[in-house]
This record gives C-alpha cells, sequence and structure tokens, in this order.
DNA sequence: AGCACGCCGACT
DNA sequence: GTCGGCGTGCTC
C-alpha cells in the first residue's frame, strides 16, 4: 500500500508537492512536520508537511523524501491556514509565506560541495586552464562551494567545467547539508562533591597555601557561590579577575570541574516593578478599551503623543499573562524594540521575548521553540511584522504600536503583507483581541473604528500634563524676500534654536532628504548628472565628495567639469540633512551637532548609539529624516525645526497629504518636556496649505474628513481596495507592449475599474523600464473572487511567448 | 529559485 | 569551428 505526503517548499511555486513514504513514515509524520527533500536534479530542500494520504499521483512518480526532520509539528494548523490567507490575499504563493515566516535556520538546505578525487594525477590526466584552476584551488582548499569556484574563474556558467572535471575523475560532487542552529552551551566551574566536607576543604586551602593565584581562583569561586546562589560560570571568574590558564591548571589538579549546559541565547532579566499606577485619563481609557474588548474585536486606542499609551499596554498585558494566554507587541521599527524591551522586562522579567530580523538565526530558533511550547520565557513578544508568523498557542492579546507606520506593510520580496491587517485576521484565528494605537491614525483604521467596525478609545491629555507644544509656521517666500535667511535657517529658526541651547535643552531638526543636495545642475548648458542604470537624478555627498544613486548605490566621484559642455560652474540644488548638518557647524561652532539618516545608521547598532548618545545630553542638536519621528521619546528636547515641510506635500501618491500630516504631527511630538512647554517651527512655502494648518491646529479630524472626501472621489482606499501591477523589462517597447495588452484584457474581463499602463515618475531602476497597473476594486465586489480573475489572466499573459520575459509583481494593498 | 537544454554571436 | 551568452521549461 502506498503512502504520500504533500509537501510545500519555500519557493515562488504555486502548488504543494507530492512525494512517497514509508507505512512507518506515513503513521509518524503529522502536518507542520518539516521533511528534507529532493527537489530537480540534486538539491535537497526543507519541505513541510501538509497533508498525507493514499492517493498516487497519475502523472509522475512520486520521489521518496529524504529524511523526516521533526519529532513533532514545529508549524501549527492555525498558522498554516493564517499562511494560506496571506498567500491568497497578497497573491503570492503559500512558499513565499513559508520561506519568510520561518526563521532561515530551520530552512536548511543543500549546498554542493566540489572535492578532490583522490587518485587523480595531474600529469597524466590533461586539464584545460579554466579546468586546473579549479584543481589547483583544491590543492590548497580541500572544499570549494560552487560560487567559490564562479569567483575562482570569474564567470558566470561553470558547471560545465565541473562537469568535464567530473568526467576526468578529477573532482566529486557532494551535496552538504548544514545544520544551522548548534545550541549555546555555557561553561560551569564546580567543586567536586569531597571537597564540600569542611575538613576536606581546609587540607585544600592549605595545599594551595603557596599557589596564591589558585587559592584565590577558589576563594572567589566560594564567593560568587554564596553571593548569586546559582551555579558558577567560567565566565563570571574570569569577570571576577581570574585568570582562564589558572582555571585551567585548577581543572587538571581535579580541584575545578567543568560542565556544560546548552543555554538560551535571548536572556533578560528583571526585576519584577508592578508597581506603578495609571492616571485617572489612562485607567479611564484602559476601562474603556476593556468594555470595547466586550464587543469588538479591535479597538483603536487614539491617544496624542506623550498621552502615555505604553503603560495602559503594559496594564493590558498583564491580564492577559496572568489568565495564561500570549500576547504579541507589534513594533513598526526594529531600533525601537531595545527601549520597549527595557521598559517590558521591568514588569514581566523573563516572561518577555524579542523577535525580528535582525536577530541572529539561533536567537530566532530559540524564541519560535519557546513560543511554540508556550514557554514562560515567552508570555509577550515583542517585534517588528515577521513576528506575527510565530506559532502561537494560546494568543490572548495583539497591540500595534504606531498602527499607521508604512512600515508594517512589507514592500519587497513577497509575500507583500501588511502586519496590521495579517494581524487583525491572524487574531481572529485565535479568537483574541487586538489593540491598535496611534496618535495619528491610518485613514483606514479611523474610518473602521468611525463606522463602528472597530472600537475606539481616545486619550486626550499628555501624561504628566506636559502642554501640548506649540506650533509656529514660518513663510519662506517671505523670509527669502526680506532676506533674512542665513543658508537653509530662517532668522527666528536661527534665534529658537540659539535659545534653546543656551537654556541647556536639545533641539531636533527635521528634513526628509538625505545626502547635501539631491542633484546638481550645470549653470551653463542646465545639464544634470543623471544615474546611468536608473532614471534619476545623482544625489551629491559632500563628505565623501561623490554623486550617489538611491536606487541602485551607482556613484561616482563628483564631477569637475560639466559631462555634456565642459562648463567648471556646477551649482547643487535642493538641500539634504549633510547639508544642514554642515550649515549648522558654521552657525553654531561650538556645539555639537550629529546627523541621523540611513547613511549615518549603518550596522548593528548604529542607529541605537545616536540616540544613546543624544540621550546622553552629547549631541546638542540631531538632524534627520523620518526616522525621527517614530515613537522615540527624550525628555530634553524643547524644540523641533522642521527645515522644509513642502517636499512631502507634493509627491505622487494619494497618501501623501495623509502621511504629511503623520510625520509632521509625529516629529513636532518629540518636543515635550515635563516643566515646560515645547516649541516646533515649521518652514514653508505654502503656509495656508490645508495640511500645514491641520497640523498647527492639531485637528485630525480635519483632515480625516478632507482626506477621505478625496479617497472618495477618486476611487481610493477605505472605499476602494487596490491592486498594483507592475510590469519590468530591460527592454522598452517590451514593457510598453506588454503593459497595454495585459491593460487590455484586465479592463475587458475585471468588470472593475483599471488603471494605466502608466509610466511611474522613475521609469527606469537598475536598467529595467517599468510600467504598472492599478485595479480598483470597490467595496462591496467580490474581492477573491477579483483577485483570482487577475491570477487567471496573468496566467494567460505568461503563455504569450513574446511577453514572458516581462517580470510582473502584484502588490495587494500597495502602500 | 536553481538547473539543464538549446539556440545564436564572438572569439580561437 | 567552439565557447559562453541567455531565453525556456521543469522540478513531485
Amino acid at each position: 500500500m502506498p503512502f504520500f505526503i504533500e509537501v510545500i517548499l519555500p519557493l515562488a511555486l504555486p502548488k504543494p508537492f507530492t512525494y512517497s513514504v514509508t507505512q512507518a513514515e506515513y503513521a509518524f509524520l503529522k502536518p507542520g512536520m518539516r521533511v528534507a527533500v529532493p527537489f530537480g536534479r540534486n538539491k535537497i530542500y526543507t519541505g513541510l508537511v501538509i497533508a498525507l494520504h493514499e492517493n498516487p499521483p497519475q502523472l509522475y512518480e512520486a520521489r521518496e523524501i529524504h529524511q523526516i526532520l521533526d519529532d513533532d509539528p514545529l508549524v501549527t494548523a492555525i498558522q498554516l491556514s493564517h499562511w494560506q490567507w496571506v498567500a491568497n490575499y497578497y497573491m503570492c504563493s503559500i512558499g513565499e509565506v513559508y520561506r519568510s515566516a520561518m526563521p532561515s535556520g530551520f530552512l536548511l538546505e543543500s549546498e554542493t560541495i566540489i572535492t578532490q578525487h583522490k587518485d587523480f594525477n595531474s600529469e597524466t590526466g590533461d586539464l584545460t586552464d579554466d579546468e586546473y584552476l579549479v584543481y589547483e584551488a583544491l590543492q590548497k582548499q580541500s572544499a570549494l562551494k560552487v560560487q567559490e569556484v564562479a569567483a575562482i574563474l570569474n564567470k558566470k556558467t561553470i558547471l560545465p567545467v565541473i562537469n568535464r572535471l567530473i568526467t576526468k575523475n578529477a573532482v566529486m560532487l557532494q551535496e552538504e547539508m548544514s545544520e544551522k542552529y548548534k545550541p549555546k552551551s555555557i561553561r560551569y566551574i564546580r567543586l567536586p562533591e569531597e571537597f564540600m566536607r569542611e575538613e576536606q576543604l581546609s587540607e585544600l586551602i592549605e595545599v594551595l597555601s603557596r599557589a596564591q593565584k589558585q587559592r584565590e581562583a577558589v576563594m572567589q569561586y566560594f564567593q560568587l557561590q554564596a553571593s548569586e546562589k546559582k551555579p558558577v560560570t567560567a565566565k563570571k571568574l574570569n569577570d571576577a579577575g581570574i585568570n582562564s590558564t589558572i582555571i585551567k591548571s585548577l581543572v587538571d589538579k581535579g580541584i575545578f570541574e567543568e560542565y556544560y549546559i546548552d543555554e538560551d541565547r535571548v536572556k533578560f532579566e528583571g526585576n519584577d516593578d508592578a508597581g506603578f499606577g495609571l492616571s485617572p485619563k489612562q485607567k479611564e481609557a484602559f476601562d474603556e478599551i476593556k468594555t470595547s474588548f466586550e464587543q469588538k474585536d479591535v479597538t483603536l486606542l487614539h491617544g496624542i503623543t506623550s498621552s502615555g499609551k505604553t503603560e495602559i499596554y503594559i496594564k493590558l498585558i498583564e491580564e492577559y499573562i496572568n489568565s495564561g494566554q500570549q500576547v504579541l507587541y507589534l513594533l513598526p521599527e526594529i531600533a525601537l524594540t531595545t527601549q520597549l524591551v527595557v521598559r517590558l522586562t521591568a514588569y514581566f522579567g523573563n516572561q518577555v521575548a524579542v523577535f525580528h530580523s535582525k536577530y541572529s538565526n539561533n536567537e530566532r530558533v530559540e524564541v519560535w521553540n519557546q513560543v511554540l511550547s508556550a514557554s514562560e520565557k515567552a508570555k509577550v513578544v515583542i517585534g517588528a511584522r515577521s513576528a506575527l508568523f510565530l506559532p502561537y498557542q494560546h494568543l490572548g492579546l495583539i497591540i500595534i504600536d504606531e498602527e499607521h507606520e508604512p512600515t508594517f506593510k512589507q514592500q519587497d520580496p513577497a509575500p507583500r503583507y501588511h502586519a496590521r491587517d495579517a494581524a487583525i485576521v491572524l487574531a481572529n484565528a485565535h479568537k483574541a483581541k487586538v489593540l491598535l494605537g496611534s496618535a495619528t491614525p491610518a485613514i483606514e483604521t479611523y474610518y473602521n473604528a468611525s463606522g463602528g467596525k472597530y472600537g475606539y478609545v481616545e486619550l486626550k491629555e499628555r501624561y504628566g500634563n506636559v502642554m501640548p507644544p506649540e506650533i509656529l509656521l514660518i513663510d519662506l517666500k517671505d523670509k527669502y524676500k526680506r532676506k533674512q535667511m542665513t543658508g537653509h535657517f530662517s532668522d527666528m529658526m536661527i534665534e529658537a534654536i540659539t535659545e534653546t541651547l543656551a537654556n541647556g535643552k536639545q533641539v531636533i531638526l527635521f528634513q526628509n532628504r538625505r545626502g547635501y543636495s539631491p542633484w546638481v545642475e550645470c549653470l551653463t548648458c542646465g545639464h544634470v548628472p543623471q544615474c546611468p542604470q536608473c532614471d534619476v537624478s545623482l544625489t551629491y555627498y559632500k563628505y565623501k565628495n561623490q554623486l550617489r544613486c538611491h536606487y541602485c548605490g551607482h556613484h561616482i566621484a563628483k564631477p569637475t567639469h560639466c559631462h555634456q559642455c565642459q562648463s567648471p560652474d556646477l551649482d547643487t540644488k535642493g538641500f539634504g540633512t549633510e547639508q544642514i548638518e554642515l550649515e549648522l557647524k558654521t552657525l553654531f561652532p561650538d556645539k555639537h551637532s550629529w546627523r541621523m539618516d540611513q547613511d549615518t545608521t549603518r550596522g548593528k547598532h548604529g542607529y541605537e548609539k545616536i540616540i544613546d548618545s543624544f540621550k546622553n545630553r552629547e549631541i546638542d542638536i540631531l538632524v534627520g529624516t523620518q526616522m525621527l519621528a517614530k515613537g522615540l521619546h527624550f525628555d530634553n528636547v524643547a524644540l523641533v525645526g522642521i527645515l522644509n515641510a513642502d517636499n512631502m506635500l507634493y509627491q505622487p501618491d494619494f497618501r501623501a497629504f495623509e502621511r504629511a500630516y503623520q510625520m509632521m504631527v509625529q516629529v513636532a511630538g518629540r518636543a515635550g518636556r515635563k516643566d515646560q512647554r515645547g516649541k516646533v517651527l515649521i518652514q514653508t512655502y505654502n503656509p495656508l496649505h490645508n495640511i500645514i494648518r491641520q497640523v498647527t491646529d492639531n485637528d485630525y479630524e480635519g483632515m480625516y474628513k478632507e482626506q477621505l472626501y478625496e479617497r472618495h472621489n477618486f476611487k481610493y482606499p477605505p472605499f476602494f481596495r487596490l491592486v498594483r501591477v507592475t510590469l519590468r523589462h530591460k527592454d522598452y517597447e517590451k514593457v510598453k507592449d506588454a503593459a497595454i495588452w495585459l491593460f487590455n484584457v484586465l479592463s475587458q474581463q475585471l468588470g472593475v475599474t483599471v488603471l494605466g499602463p502608466e509610466e511611474p515618475g522613475i521609469n527606469r531602476i537598475r536598467n529595467e523600464y517599468i510600467r504598472t497597473i492599478m485595479i480598483k476594486i470597490p467595496q462591496g465586489a467580490a474581492l477573491g473572487g477579483t483577485k483570482k480573475a487577475i491570477e487567471r489572466i496573468l496566467a494567460s499573459f505568461d503563455a504569450v511567448p513574446q511577453y514572458r520575459a516581462v517580470r510582473v509583481t502584484l502588490n495587494a494593498d500597495p502602500y
């Protein structure tokens, strides 16, 4: 009797694959277990079992599995159906969801290793130059990876070379599975039992009286044991000033014993300090949320900046974990986890786990296992969007902080999911509650709350009665006319900075562009240097004296002459954070200013370092991009300056105004202190613009109504669901034709509004031309059916020979 | 996603 | 003439 399993692979393939298993394997396997399976010529992938059955496939012979990798399911049934939902809704394969949901430590795959054939003689077997190069490299290094061979030969196609070497008996191929997860073991030191008796011990001290250092080590050991009341690690002894060689000699003498225990890498130590109270307003909001949860599964907590939302979250988390449930706390930015972990571990100690993509493989595997086993160590999971995919058992509550943040939507590789929306679906499967928190809710969210679909709780008062900041506008047109500008700073801005710094307070300046200037222009002929691979001008970076492309990273030295007319008169146009920082150095030479943008926050802790030194007041003025707008708290900042509000307003995106509002309000919210009212200065050419006025008046409602009206008129969310189709190809004409073909078919067959094909503002990236088509699905139309139809049409598109080389991506709810 | 197969241009 | 480029199809 044959037995089969259905397996999904971590690839962009639409359907599962069938493998045959033995009866014993069949009895052992369950959906959610991993199996290593051969796939294609000689690759082995980590597949995931989703079903077992006894129906032999008709059209092919099922292959046998290579190995079972788990004793128990690693993925729950709820996860599998949630992944399927993500795949359907966001129009990708379940394999892509699987690949991004699992820590890569779980997704072992084979790697082809090339090794030397031992009885090959290079004298007799004659090799070509390429073949000899590989052979020679193998003399030095016993094994090579395929990629390494490509590097040695400096070629793309190397398999023919390897195949010839195999025929000549010079090398062999091997498939190697690398075990990516290794538990970390910690070395402990102890005294053998016999020394535990009094008389033996004094004898030991006696013996060591002449070996001062060793005696000291033993004494230190006792001290550590007495003070810590737990096993002593070798590291603790080292820290206490005991040299490793001394420990080693004591071990050799049999006085110390060493032993190892596998340890969790991720560990926090907290002191239980639940003794904080909510302010009356917070308490009120807290009670309202609980009442709301009795009726609604999702509730929006609309709390202005600095209203103390976190304390409310903590109180809620406490209730859910006390009732034995798990809590997920999603943040928009990895960098924010550090601050939050400190706060949460203070209350919940070791019950807090952290999960995000910058964590190492091992750490992520550990958190996965803890969540799966409903471990005490992972009652609360803090993480960025990927934490959504952990194997929760009893999920009771999901908190999504700063729910309006666009980073919750994954942009590039598929699955292009929105963590907020996918979280609501997940919570539904767990019968859990969702709390969305924001000072500036997304239009869609606020719409759902006002329509009664979500509960709504407001928190209007700043915590500790901090006054909301005073927001002032500076009209740039006027300031330039009156010649009251120094560089990009108006006299008012300079005055305010001077005053703030004189009071010992700090300043944050916001400019949503990096580099020195976004483009360079020839004064003689007007030529602007462009990226050779993308349709953008090159950004000038003064400190590197370079022109760089923000899309593909292409860079050249700053030219001394115009490439078009040889004129040496080149001018920089526009300004970015780098220029502001340089201007600050001249304006305030004795103050310390620093820049925070993608260019200065590279590296694992780049961001935290800047935040820390700003908190420690080593930096007086911090200049930054939108990174500054994300829920950071600084209590010594008295002034926030927005250098140019206009470039945010004129983006070709239906969300541009909403975004600009959110960004300005969020940045303004950084100006808050306990004792004195903070100040926000906004420089703009459009002081009468509605969005600017709504920011100064703190008029969220006004912004919402106006934007909602626009959304309704122009067929945008929440009234219409969008699916964006992007076509890419290096041949301009080909994408153009393909896009027209696809547009025609879509608009004829879907029965909904289809717009396009549009040449985007930036129509070429990395030498590929781009066209987009926008599909607008009205509320009430069959969303799933339309998406199915889109996929069907795409399949027929793929069947047209001249178009199939055009790469097509789908983005549901593009943000 | 890989990887093999098969067809065309640029070199020995 | 061959090598190596790339477009096409398939993987249980």
